[in-house]
DNA sequence: AAGTTTGGGTAGTCATACTATCCAAAGTCA
DNA sequence: TGACTTTGGATAGTATGACTACCCAAACTT
């Protein structure tokens, strides 16, 4: 498969998958003389890859380039796989505000998980996202947090999958790391409906603006 | 209050709070004299919820722009609030890609939840969401749909509070915004360090690399 | 009166993610 | 064989977004 193949059947152009060339984003193909490289399967699954990244998940190019090095050389043991997949994609932090978490975010993320888990990158993530809470001027309780961790709980269950055991490294970790991308804007999206439901029966309204007979335009 | 001390309260400088007047982030002090004006309580909230958007949520300054002009025109009806937050808070769709949705995304939008939430912000989402899945080549089954609806459920009972209900409008909806905003977050490395717990328990490790054999507690 | 601050405006900067051009060697088709 | 196309490799340019810098004259402060 040559360059302009590659770019047809992925639909991105031939100067952009030069740039992922040059950024390390996607493995150079088998030389074939000086001017000439042939690209296979695994180049096609790369470019989709980066591209999910990058669109569904908004990671930066930069960002994309750990993922894939994350790829090529995946963690041997099984237990280190998610946490590499979370490394991967912890959340944007603005340059200039701190990532830093308070020792009162820690404590309660320590009080919530396992033995260990605040020290884990999803611990992490969950103690900035408690700092945030805070630094926005807004709380959430210990109850709520604990409903939430139950929630979660349940949808975590669904996600760790045998594949994650038995696949070997790369794809597994592959799979976590697409899997997660993908779908955190599913959950979210469903965090909104369940909005909707639970405004429409306390309110006693529909879960928009029009009447039960749902011409819903607006 | 004058720019400076609105600056200095704020964190953000008197450049960038020009930029933000500009932009129409931020409404204009009231003006006494020629080169004066005064801001107060009102200013300081606004700026504070524009970092808050832009830092946590990611929101672009455009995206921030309908937020606020969403808040100096909010809907008269409870039940359009909801709607007015989750169509301020729409993620971000990538541009040349297509935020459009299958026929077979919105059938399973329109088989979960309530009657019209197809048609809603929130159904949209879900259906753009679930689309996006499969066009990363990933699958949803029903159960597992099914079983993210019911605990996405059980959180947002806990998010609409009776302050959506009684709260002027204005606050309300600045109530759900913010809310949202800065607890995504939250669920979403929940929703991760869960896949640790399961993990560890699944495959008989601890949730990272270190620590004993530890615990299927919680 | 000297110096500082403000509003208002224009213009410049910086980072990110691409695009565009150029070149010479290599392949392809007539 | 020779015109045409494609490629790899390199360099430079563009578009967008979010600020940031600078300037000015009219207040205001001391």
């Amino acid at each position: 498969m040559r360059i302009s193949e590659l770019a047809d059947t992925t639909g991105v152009s031939i100067p952009t998958l030069k740039y992922y060339l040059r950024e390390g984003l996607l493995h150079a193909g088998v030389a074939q003389g000086a001017t000439r490289a042939s690209y296979d399967e695994t180049h096609v699954e790369r470019v989709r890859l980066v591209r999910t990244l990058v669109d569904v998940g908004r990671l930066s190019i930069e960002r994309v380039r750990e993922v894939v090095h994350a790829l090529d050389e995946p963690p041997a043991s099984r237990h280190e796989l998610l946490g590499a997949a979370h490394e991967a994609l912890r959340p944007h932090v603005t340059p200039g505000v701190p990532g830093d978490v308070t020792p009162e975010s820690l404590e309660r993320v320590r009080a919530l998980g396992p033995p260990g888990c605040e020290h884990s990158p999803a611990g992490l993530q969950l103690a900035q996202a408690l700092t945030a809470v805070a630094a926005g001027g807004w709380s959430v309780d210990d109850a709520t947090l604990d409903t939430w961790h139950r929630a979660m709980l349940s949808v975590a269950e669904t996600d760790v999958a045998p594949a994650l055991a038995t696949a070997p490294p790369e794809e597994a970790l592959r799979y976590a790391i697409v899997g997660t991308v993908l779908t955190d804007p599913v959950l979210l999206a469903l965090r909104r409906v369940g909005q909707e439901s639970v405004s429409a029966r306390r309110l006693g309204g529909p879960p928009t603006t029009t009447g039960p007979s749902a011409s819903t335009a607006h």
